[in-house]
DNA sequence: CTATTGTGTCAACGAAGCTGACCCAACAGG
DNA sequence: CCTGTTGGGTCAGCTTCGTTGACACAATAG
């Protein structure tokens, strides 16, 4: 069902229809699997968020500042793909209430370096090990070579940008280079 | 940051802080692809949709009724998981306006079978091909074989529910469903 | 005839996006 | 030194899409 050769172009009478069938069920397959996969992946979190009267919007704050310490604001809303006001909403309780520190940036003074604090690592952690379980579970039954084609589809669905920010060092950003 | 060595080599013994990092490391790059990978793969529909003063639920109740001629309200609201109210201010509108018509069931007519009209095939095959672009450059260059692998995965991150909906016959209902 | 079920709807709330406008401090160039 | 730009913060208001709770009503089941 799932064997078929490369060949948009080709269209045998007969065959063609099929193919056509095919290709179209193939990718309604993938709308759902996207739609289920990503809704149970964050369920686990959400949940843990939910008890402290977050969402998930400060998961990734929090995973984003986490996976690259140090970042500036600017930097953040280009990776999160959100205005300024929706982060403001997010990251100005979370600061507040100690889960992330901001210190003014050592080349620039205006900016703001973010980075978690014990108790944002600690939170942070939690909600991955939550996450940790799950993808390991569909890791382990889907197996290695799976994984890597996992891989490979996800990150053919990113767009440019974001596949250059992910291959960005997680360290500094290189963006400063003007 | 931790400064850590690039050198996969070793594996046998003392590899234990190795490989709990690259399974972590593993880990937090899958949470990077799926929040990249999703929100990019929901873009293009949600530009279509956007000019029609729509959503992405619009979008997701014309895909599951498009693949389920038929489907009650109450199935419906178990596919999306969220609550009839939810459902019902999407629903009304996208029936107001002719995308979808509902009939009593002929076995139990208090049940309102829904499909899609001309109009509601119509835009949902505008956002299917929009999506069907984006996937299949991601299929073709991740080939056939990632293509299965991404399969498995996606799989696996879906809960059992879930993987029992997918599981039920597509877009089957002509016969007395229940 | 009564209880339950399938569906619809009102009202209020929360999370997380958005635009527009404006402010301040720090940097950069003349 | 003065001025314009940039990094960041904030107020105000709007939208989408989820939630709970309550109630209505027709149809089905007993």
């Amino acid at each position: 069902m799932t064997a078929m050769p490369e060949s948009p172009d080709i269209k045998p009478v007969g065959a063609g229809r099929q193919l056509l069938f095919l290709r179209e069920e193939e990718l309604r397959l993938a709308q759902d699997l996207l739609f289920f996969g990503y809704r149970d992946f964050t369920a686990g979190p959400d949940a843990i968020l939910a008890e402290l009267n977050m969402g998930r919007a400060h998961h990734r704050v929090l995973h984003f500042i986490g996976r690259r310490p140090g970042v500036t604001v600017g930097d953040l809303l280009a990776i999160l793909g959100i205005t300024k006001q929706s982060l403001g909403r997010v990251l100005t309780p979370l600061i507040d209430e100690g889960y992330i520190v901001q210190v003014p940036g050592r080349n620039d003074r205006r900016q703001r370096l973010l980075s978690l604090t014990p108790k944002g690592q600690e939170l942070e952690r939690r909600l991955f090990e939550r996450q940790r379980e799950w993808v390991m579970r569909a890791y382990r039954e889907a197996g290695p070579v799976a994984v890597e084609g996992f891989r490979r589809v996800m990150r053919g669905l990113m767009g440019a940008e974001a596949r250059e920010q992910l291959d960005r060092p997680t360290g500094v950003s290189p963006k400063s280079a003007a």
